[in-house]
DNA sequence: TCAATCCTGACGAAATCAGTCGGAATTGCC
DNA sequence: GGCAATTCCGACTGATTTCGTCAGGATTGA
């Protein structure tokens, strides 16, 4: 199964952004039921605990969580559910959205590709990365926090207008023969 | 500097993928002209050769790209650029389309996640990934290839509906003090 | 025949990242 | 006041991934 292609597929979060937001997802759940301690939410989404400390470290940084120290601590959300957009979350684990350098928010990155302005492929980035960000806009953390919704129909007023994508617009990667 | 946010920020495409479609744009400007070697593209681009060879192999394998051995010989696009999506030459580079693993369109991952149909943290992935693919399907190697095109307009006729995007939607992440 | 090219497989070295560990600081509770 | 539950902090490690290299074989035009 020797593959030069990447294994993990293309455009992947890290395993970071699926833990922390799971944690999120679970902070609401809790929101407005006081703090509640990793040893618990550990247990809970079956992770192990000191890795979500380090994760809780970003979300803080970010002002999406609180903490109380102390006996009976714990963290909760900063704002009720329904004000924190998925992009706040994910940029918070995971940095800047940046398929590539040249399409990157960060001002830190900007000036890096010297073909900016040159190269069109800039442009396909962008695109991508525009797309991702309104996707991630479009949900908040109240739509992932209820316990089960509405299976075909979307209870978002679908803010972006994902095409109907046929499905098969994809083909397999080249793997085995 | 040191941080536990990833680096290289979400989402990101592999240096694999960048090199990838610079490759097709350069091949896409030469389509109809015969093959194009590979030393003649890695001089251009200032690539390393025996790495674009690899490269070319996941494009052989998805058909993307026609090869003829010997000397003068070189590589070809399979198809007129205008055919090529770029969702089509960065699936063959970088694998599936899969921002989790609950999020693929590879059978081949179907059922990995046990919370499928549980949590609906699912929903989320799905949609980046329907999103990250019209972006993708919206356009095609034609477009990236035109030596230079208008600057602010999109010639395409805008097949996803990006939001205007307030540009300050996204935070910094959390790295320096 | 020769030289240019594709083709194949395997290899090395560097970076990255998931996950661990130990201990210090803080605070509720008995 | 003391104990126990917590957050907090910094550094470390081991495994995986990936970029890039290398050597040599197969194919074909001149």
């Amino acid at each position: 199964m020797r593959t030069t292609v990447p294994t993990s597929g293309a455009l992947h979060f890290s395993t970071r952004g699926e833990y922390g937001v799971r944690l999120m997802v679970e902070l609401a759940r809790h929101y407005g039921s006081g703090p509640v301690s990793l040893s618990e939410m550990a247990d809970h989404e079956s992770l192990p605990r000191p890795y979500l400390e380090q994760l809780v470290v970003s979300l803080r940084g970010a002002d999406l969580v609180t903490s109380t120290r102390g006996a009976r601590g714990g963290y909760e959300l900063a704002k009720p559910p329904s004000a924190i957009r998925m992009s706040e979350v994910v940029t918070a684990l995971e940095g800047p959205i940046a398929p590539m350098i040249c399409a990157s928010d960060d001002p830190h990155h900007a000036g890096t590709c010297q073909r900016a302005g040159f190269c069109n492929v800039e442009q396909l980035w962008q695109r991508v990365r525009e797309a991702i960000v309104s996707a991630l806009d479009s949900m908040t953390l109240e739509d992932l926090a209820e316990p089960r919704l509405g299976h075909p129909a979307h209870p978002q007023p679908a803010l972006l207008a994902v095409q109907p994508l046929t499905e098969r617009s994809i083909k397999e990667p080249v793997t085995q023969p």
